[in-house]
DNA sequence: TGGCTATGTTACTATATTGCCACATAGTAT
DNA sequence: ATACTATGTGGCAATATAGTAACATAGCCA
C-alpha cells in the first residue's frame, strides 16, 4: 500500500490506536478502567484468561498510550489516560443499537 | 477464551465495531464520508489500493452498520450511518497528541 | 535466606486479516 | 449485441495477532 498523501497518514497514527481498543479484552479493561485505577490483580479477577495475556494487552494499551502503570509495592496500578474514550465507547454502543433496529425491521419486512 | 460476564459479551459487540474502524484505509474511508455521500469511484481516485480492496474494505464497515450504500444508477454512494464517529476520532488524536508531548519531554529529561 | 505473590517476558502454535489477481455482475451507451 | 465503466466476489499467499506455558524478576515477610 502506497502511501498517497498526509490525511493517510494520520489516519494510520490514528488506527493504530483504535487497533488496541478493538479487542475484547482490552476494551473491557478499558471500561473496567474507566471507573477508577485497578491493579493487574484486580483485572485478572475479572477476567478468565492467563495473566500473561492480560499482562501483554496492558503493555498494548500502554505503548499506544491509552492507560498508564504505577507501580507501588507488589502491585502495578493501571488508569486510563484518555477519558474521552468513555463518550466514544457510546458511540460505538450507538452504532451497535441502530444496527440491531435495522437489521430487526428488515427481518419483519420480510415476514418474519 | 471463556465468556464470563454480560459486560463481557457487550465489550465483544463493541470491539467488534471498533475493528472496523482500526485500519488506515478504513478510517480513511469513513473520514472521507464524514464530508458527505462519496460514491465507491471517488473513494477509489484518493486510495492507491486496487478497487476490490476498497469493495472489501466497504462491505466490512457496512456489515458493522457504520455506512450504507445506495444504488444509483451505475455508481454506488456510500454514506455515514454514525455521525458521532467523527467526534471520536477526535478523542483519539487527543491520545496521540498527549502521547507525543509525553515521549518528547521524556526524552529531554533523558537529555535528548 | 527461602518462600510467596504480583507482574512481565519469551517462544511457540493456531487463527485471523490483508491485498492482489482474476473473474463475475450490472448498468449504460453505441 | 458489443463494449465500456463501476462495483462486488473467490481464492490464495503473506503477514499480523492472540493465547498459553514456562520462565524471569521484583517486592514482601517470616
Amino acid at each position: 500500500m502506497k502511501i498517497i498523501n498526509r490525511d493517510y497518514r494520520l489516519a494510520t497514527l490514528k488506527a493504530e490506536v483504535l487497533k488496541t481498543l478493538s479487542h475484547p479484552t482490552r476494551l473491557f479493561i478499558v471500561e473496567m478502567l474507566a471507573k477508577g485505577e485497578k491493579c493487574v490483580c484486580e483485572l485478572n479477577r475479572n477476567l478468565e484468561v492467563d495473566h500473561s495475556t492480560i499482562s501483554k494487552h496492558l503493555s498494548v494499551l500502554k505503548k499506544a498510550g491509552v492507560v498508564s502503570g504505577r507501580k507501588e509495592g507488589l502491585k502495578v496500578y493501571y488508569r486510563l489516560e484518555a477519558p474521552c474514550i468513555v463518550d466514544f465507547i457510546k458511540c460505538i454502543t450507538n452504532v451497535i443499537e441502530v444496527k440491531a433496529k435495522r437489521d430487526l425491521s428488515m427481518l419483519k419486512r420480510r415476514g418474519f
